[in-house]
DNA sequence: GACTTTTGACTGACTGGTTAGTAAGTTAGG
DNA sequence: CCTAACTTACTAACCAGTCAGTCAAAAGTC
């Protein structure tokens, strides 16, 4: 997860896709609408239905970007060292979240508009299944090359579900914002780390 | 997390907690409406305003509501054993919430809101302190009997953690309502129980 | 025990504000 | 002069919440 670069990117689309995400970030899904998405675009709701026909296909069009940035993000992943390579990948997974607190609240916040949003369902789903593919692909390189044992696969994959939740399992997660404005964020995240894990498994195997 | 028991209760505070529950359950937070509760509770919308003042209100009233009944769950459980104990205590926490996917949706959901309304937060938060000491004091009390170790401790606070979570943890989650409405509801969750956690645990130590 | 009064639980009609979305006209750059 | 990117002004639907009045049952009162 990426952070969103090209401050001054004169491309509208791009512009919308920051002010939904600044929006999203203040005011929670549920109280998102397109007057405060168009406020903090500096422009009419009018200049928001321009570009986008309803609210839903902004919405989607978010989320594709959103996405589109982690999948990027964790494909920059180049190593043919396959221990080295998969630590890459899940400090993509499981650390970068962490340092992107706002933006994964967002995420997650949308996450949960699955069960009633089937374009979101589709979207998460995908994802969901690339970065499985991706971890295993990874894993399977490791085993065949001698390094990973095959119990490290199953392991691994529960890390994976994780990097969708990530400091979520913290309860601070979720009352830091009202607590204390923006406090230390540099602070790492409680959660074991998957060197952590690995250590554990290998110990009981 | 127990059931909604008392189908027939002649209490409108309780009705209108479960019309709220049934609303929430079906329109998600979101798209939650006085209107909506009050179609499942079968009155006009001033009729919810009658018991309650604002949305808010009611909002923070449910909430209290639900977390009542799990604190009272989880209150349940009364053993000596220590080691029996821990693992009702745990099952109450990671396993029964899958049993009632629905309703922890709904907390879930409510749970995401916590950045954007303190009530919500002071809730969520004196409730996840309880849980906690409710650990901590049956981990305690079998360190003393000296059946646990006290490496289990931080073992199961991370375990913990989890229960506010459950199932969430699995992709499928998410999307199970709308690829199939309501499929075998009774199938286990994969996420590893806290015996097999446990026996990880013990294992490396 | 008949009566009045009070109270709890509503209804239906309404209000003011907000919502997503539209339609017609404007402006600046290539 | 054409088109992309808007604005202003609008609409219809919807929102939370209010208000005046209904109605049955409980509580006093004589």
């Amino acid at each position: 997860m990426a952070d969103l670069p090209e401050r001054t990117s004169s491309d509208p689309n791009v512009e919308i896709m920051r002010a939904t995400y600044r929006a999203l970030r203040e005011s929670g899904y549920a109280d998102l609408t397109i007057k405060r998405i168009a406020e903090e675009y500096g422009k009419s709701t009018a200049a928001i239905h321009y570009h986008y026909d309803t609210k839903d296909d902004l919405l989607v069009a978010f989320l594709d970007y959103i996405l589109e940035r982690f999948v990027e993000t964790i494909h920059e992943v180049e190593t043919t060292d396959p221990e080295r390579r998969l630590d890459l990948l899940l400090d993509q997974l499981l650390v970068a979240p962490a340092d992107h607190h706002d933006l994964l609240i967002a995420v997650l916040e949308m996450r949960g508009q699955t069960p009633y949003n089937e374009a979101f369902a589709d979207r998460f789903q995908r994802n969901d299944e690339y970065v499985r593919y991706m971890l295993r692909t990874v894993i399977d390189h490791g085993i065949s090359e001698g390094v990973f044992t095959d119990v490290d696969a199953e392991h691994a994959t529960r890390a994976l579900i994780l990097s969708s939740m990530g400091d979520a399992l913290e309860p601070s997660f979720w009352t830091r914002r009202i607590r204390s404005p923006q406090p230390d964020r540099r602070q790492r995240s409680t959660f074991p780390s998957f060197s952590e894990l690995r250590q554990t498994r290998s110990a009981g195997s």
